[in-house]
DNA sequence: AGCACGCCGACT
DNA sequence: GTCGGCGTGCTC
């Protein structure tokens, strides 16, 4: 018997199946999917079986199989073909794809540890006589024990002293038997159901009538409407069938609440997956997963390949969100593997959002999704008031940061005991040093950006690549005392609304939530009132459900606006819309404050009047005319290198190739400076190609990732259908 | 990726 | 003479 295999080493030119010999005694137990330890040239590496067959005409001397690793862990066959899917999707290699697909306590490594946790129970090992004898003839703590044995049988060994536990199983009388146990523990609680609305009914309904369908929904419901009541009745109903569910959530901060509410309904068959747990944590949750001890699994990106199976739906919680698409390799999209993975399993995919993405509005539009819609919030709550405030009049007023309705309206909502959100998406205390005397500026020495300053541990950091540096007193050009801090972050925030209010206040932004459980401790704290104000970036704007908070106030709604990129506008338009659904969830009133410099700028109008729609379509006009998704699709392929020369003659022969061999109907602008042209002293230069429709595009790509691949100097990054550019 | 093999320069 | 620099080529 031969296995095909593909093993460890990610690189191109290993990137194919290896045959080997299976040896007789594993002939038996070896399966398709399983990881193994393989000779290969001159060590053993590990690598994953694709295939066995019983036929080898090649007349190549094969090496054999060493032994099987982890054998509780079998990819099944849709798993491995989910792999092959990833590969084509990204142009990654396969054994990257099933790396990918793997929580990180399996991925392949040489490092050998046991991830297990036991839990020991002790229990009677000599016969009857020989115990009651012993009891007899002793007395004591160690006879007690063994009567509790007699009367129970196997006992948790925590429950006994463990001195006398030693004693009694050196004399052979009792044994200790060791038990898996999963780490995370969550009971069921009872807790009141609650009932859908009408609204929420007729989704839910709808969904129903087509569980057996594999076909796309997406749920367009405003802030508040109670989408996550629909995903819960459809899991149930999913479970009726005696199938599992999967629900994908954009990120931890959200996943913490959702998590609480499916916990509490089913309590411990539930799996959760996402960054926020430990390696081992994660580890049992996928064994959870692979023992069917589980039935339905909630977890961010990644949480899209557990290996569930018998799926029976698939909800994506946020649709619209970045964070579903890897921003590294292997850069795929969560919705792309989940389709596929719907039509394995001939199942329906369920997409939500407030502010769903151009690309899946349009397929709802034109009738490839079924779109539903969830027109008011779950309590008939008003949305929120939004007034825009342009702060080029309020500057003439002296009002540099909080304008006088801003002010104003924390006044009067600290007044009536109620709380707010400001949001101000750009962390650090000042985004910009400059020194009033010769006009010098900070960047950071590795990449083309202003270094920020973070007044708390008073340096200056570079938000791309990390670098820091302790502030400097005098300009270190002009040796004056004269530097500036301009540009406003949140540390700056913080201390000016300190200084302004009389309020308890918390910042929520990367700088505070660094360590494990600091994001959920923030916001449970808010959310049970311990204070008045929420400061944050981007991080605080999502998903949460504060009911006393009736104001929610943008500092500067432009950040967001002015970044260059076609998305910028659908980014903007979600994060106000976003940020202003957190305002008036409880019975109370919500109001919004947008402050910008642009007034007149149509997304930020259409955002302050909750008029999605109105967006869509403007914004659909200018994708069209600009030739943008969801017209055209994209590829973004940038050239990178240390070398500023060879990244630019290799960019510009990657133009010459593509040029020559894809569809003369595509377009390819570039090679241009990448936005953030050198990070960490590495230029990139970008190619984009707008197509359509282009068969020869693929293997383009392919073979350019090819050439490339033994470039030394030079590398390669092809993003499909990229989020950004 | 990792490692062996091989062909050159400068040291005990 | 031999130790070690890193270019080249191969891996079931």
């Amino acid at each position: 018997m031969y296995a095909y295999c593909v093993i460890e080493y990610h690189i191109k030119t290993l990137d194919k199946a290896f045959t080997y010999l299976i040896p007789k005694e594993l002939e038996t137990k070896i399966k398709v999917g399983m990881k193994v330890l393989v000779p290969f040239n001159t060590r053993l590496v590990h690598g994953i079986v694709l295939e066995i067959t019983d036929k080898y005409t090649d007349n190549y001397e094969l090496k054999s199989i060493v032994r099987i690793e982890d054998e509780f862990l079998v990819l099944n066959s849709e798993l491995l073909e989910l792999g092959k899917y990833l590969k084509e999707l990204t142009l990654c290699n396969l054994i990257t794809a099933y790396q990918t697909m793997l929580p990180s306590a399996l991925k392949i490594k040489d490092q050998k540890a046991n991830y297990n946790k036991y839990e020991y129970y002790v229990s009677i090992n000599a016969n009857l006589n020989t115990v009651r004898e012993y009891i007899n003839s002793h007395r004591g703590k160690k006879v007690a024990i063994l009567e509790k044995l007699l009367e129970d049988g196997e006992i948790n060994k925590k429950e006994f002293d463990r001195t006398a536990i030693r004693e009694l199983e050196r004399n052979g009388l009792i044994k200790i038997i060791s038990k898996k146990v999963y780490r995370l523990n969550k009971n069921k609680e009872n807790i009141e159901e609650k009932t859908l609305n009408k609204e929420q009914e007729e989704v839910f309904k709808t969904i129903c009538n087509s569980l057996n369908e594999n076909k796309t929904f997406l749920i367009y419901g405003v802030t508040g409407s109670g989408k996550t009541l629909v995903y819960l009745n459809l899991i149930k109903a999913v479970l009726k069938q005696n199938k599992t569910a999967l629900l994908l959530v954009p990120e931890i901060s959200l996943t913490e609440q959702i998590i609480n509410i499916f916990y509490a309904y089913f309590g411990n068959d539930v799996a959760i997956l996402h960054s926020g747990l430990s390696k081992t944590e994660k580890y049992d949750e996928y064994l959870k997963i692979l023992n069917k001890d589980v039935k339905i699994v909630i977890g961010t990106r990644s949480a899209i390949f557990a290996p569930l199976e018998n799926i029976g739906i698939i909800i994506v919680d946020e649709e619209h969100s970045d964070t579903y698409k890897q921003d590294s390799n292997p850069r795929y999209h969560a919705l792309d593997i989940a389709k596929k993975r719907c039509e394995y399993y001939h199942i329906p995919l369920v997409l939500g959002s407030a502010t769903p993405s151009l690309e899946s509005m349009a397929r709802a539009l034109k009738g490839n999704y079924e779109l539903l819609t969830l027109k008011n919030r779950a309590n008939n709550q008003a949305l929120p008031k939004s007034i825009i405030v342009d702060m080029t009049s309020e500057l003439k007023k002296r009002n540099f940061i909080i304008s006088e309705a801003l002010d104003k309206s924390i006044k009067d909502t600290l007044n009536k005991k109620e709380q707010i959100i400001l949001l101000l998406n750009r962390r650090g205390y000042s985004t910009i040093i400059t020194c009033s005397n010769c006009g010098f500026t900070y960047k950071c020495p590795n990449c083309e950006i202003s270094l920020t300053y973070h007044k708390t541990s008073n340096t200056l950091r570079c938000h791309y690549c990390g670098y820091t540096k302790i502030k400097d007193d005098i300009c270190p050009k002009c040796q004056e005392k004269s530097l500036n801090y301009l540009g406003l972050g949140t540390e700056k925030l913080e201390s000016l609304i300190k200084e302004r209010y009389n309020a308890r206040l918390i910042r929520m932004d990367a700088d505070t939530t660094s360590t494990k459980g600091s994001q959920n401790k923030i916001i449970t704290s808010f959310k049970n009132g311990e204070y008045d104000i929420l400061i944050g970036t981007q991080m605080i704007s999502k998903g949460l459900d504060f009911p006393n908070c009736t104001l929610v106030g943008i500092i500067n709604a432009d950040t967001t606006l002015n970044i260059p990129d076609f998305r910028s506008s659908e980014r903007t338009f979600a994060l106000l819309n976003q940020a202003s659904g957190r305002s008036g969830r409880g019975k109370n009133p919500g109001q919004v404050i947008i402050q910008t410099f642009n007034p007149d700028n149509f997304t930020i109008k259409a955002a302050s009047n909750n008029a999605y729609l109105d967006f869509y379509h403007h914004e659909m006009a200018i994708r069209k005319i600009l030739k943008y998704p969801p017209y055209y699709y994209l590829v973004n392929i940038k050239v990178a290198s240390k070398d500023y020369e060879k990244a630019r003659t290799n960019a510009t022969k990657v133009y010459n190739y593509l040029k020559k061999n894809i569809a003369s109907s595509s377009l390819i602008l570039g090679p241009s400076t990448a936005l953030n042209f050198r990070i960490n002293n590495i230029y990139r230069f970008n190619i984009t190609i707008k197509y359509r429709f282009d068969e020869h595009l693929m293997p383009a790509l392919k073979e350019l990732d090819n050439i490339f691949s033994t470039n030394k100097d030079t590398f390669l990054e092809i993003d499909l259908n990229p989020l950004q550019l």
